[in-house]
DNA sequence: CCGCTGCGCCAAGATCCCGTAAAGATCGGC
DNA sequence: GCCGATCTTTACGGGATCTTGGCGCAGCGG
């Protein structure tokens, strides 16, 4: 490609900025050292000391990636990496003292994602990270990709942005989709005027009920004649969507 | 998730078994060093010898992963590394002589996964290229790791960098090619102004869109007159490829 | 019975977004 | 250093969309 000005020879400037790092370690050093490294490049640190902390903040936190010693004072760093895997499919980046080969192998098997010997290479230990964040914002936008709601007979398809009533695509503008796509979310249930006067508009729409009057119409009058879901006034409260077979 | 039975301790039997490896090197003792571990293991290796005979290989085979040495007779493996990464995800594990820092973070953020330093463990490697296998298995459902895409009579191949319109080439600039390639990706599916834009002018263009505007219009005026795929706009969203022969 | 309130509906601006052309700015090759 | 190709920026017309105000209607309480 051409030469991007936003991709920095050290890659200090990238889309994993601002993610959040675990980083587990009891010698003081080597979590000082880390912290300072990462927060300069302005990743958020949590710091945990023992395996079972460890274990407590990946289940609170929910970190973007996990920066794991092996030599731990409580549990063996394998076991934590194990446990984490249990439930969890955040990047681990285990970091140790002793190079054997098998405790290599064996933590990769394990379920940790790459395996740095210390002493470590401070810009080598970032560029890893990079790595680690890239793979996990793939996979986690691969997930998001399968969004698709369906009412009787109406599918809204978030992926090709798209509005099909029994298979044929139906035209919208794209506050009549943001409307209806609001609504499809929760077949049969209440939102409120502000609810979606926010999620379309914007924050600062809360109380512009009139809009939603035009569009309702605007809904009602493409979806009539159709074999469509009916958009539904709550008087004084809001809107929502019902199939028309069922009275939900 | 759960413990899984097919993670066995030196990890010999798993479900990255029979995968197909694309080993990249010109030394011949270590491509039939690494030929003869891997197809113990029953990995299905092919080799490469030259730059130019690892992009071809890895465009027509398809390999679920890719070991590739930087020193390569006729292109850097770097630039190697960056040409599929053009088109492909497959995870790439760098193997190198020189330990130099600067090019190990180099390789890892122009789209390498791993890397190893020569002399290299072998089951080092072998646990790493299961987890490079581990990843990509996650998101290899999707087929846009092809390295040509066709949408109607529009082929878009990535290895020549080149658009065929029903076999003719097509002139474009490398911005234009950026464009329809990211469009041809999944034809049909909407591409936001920031996602096109993020893809091919960089992290930091996502909002000018009047880039947009002018690259459309000049790629409609090429596709003009040709049996192509027509470029919609989806208002105030974004872009898509439609084959003109049929809805989707 | 009457006024009030909330809703549906309409239609006229106002505004935004898109397509297009064309003029600088930039880059690379000769 | 010039020249051509490409990229960036500006400008403008047209059209779709959004916003706004108004009107009629129904329900409700005074």
């Amino acid at each position: 490609m051409s030469p991007s000005p936003d991709r920095a020879a050290d890659g200090s400037t990238d889309r994993t900025a601002g993610a959040s790092v675990l980083v587990v370690d009891d010698e003081h050093a080597i979590v000082r050292a880390l912290t300072a490294a990462l927060e300069a490049r302005h990743y958020r640190v949590t710091a945990a000391r023992t395996g079972h902390e460890a274990l407590e903040l990946a289940a609170t936190m929910t970190p973007d990636v996990v920066v794991l010693d092996l030599g731990l004072p409580d549990l063996d760093g394998l076991e934590v990496c194990r446990r984490i895997r249990r439930w969890s499919e955040v990047p681990i980046i285990v970091l140790t003292a002793e190079g054997s080969d098998r405790v290599k192998v064996q933590a990769l098997d394990e379920g940790a994602d790459d395996y740095v010997t210390k002493p470590f290479s401070t810009p080598e230990l970032l560029a890893r990270l990079r790595v680690a964040l890239r793979h996990h914002r793939r996979s986690a936008s691969d997930d998001a990709d399968l969004a698709e709601h369906q009412v009787g007979e109406l599918v809204v398809d978030h992926l090709h942005h798209e509005v099909r009533v029994a298979g044929e695509r139906l035209d919208l503008t794209p506050k009549e989709f943001g409307f209806l796509a609001v609504l499809a979310r929760h077949p049969g249930r209440v939102f409120t005027h502000r609810m979606i006067l926010q999620e379309v508009w914007g924050e600062a729409y809360g109380t512009e009920t009139q809009y939603l009057r035009v569009y309702a119409s605007q809904i009602r009058k493409k979806l009539a004649g159709r074999p469509a879901p009916v958009l539904v006034t709550e008087p004084g409260v809001g809107y929502r969507l019902v199939d028309a077979a069922d009275g939900s």
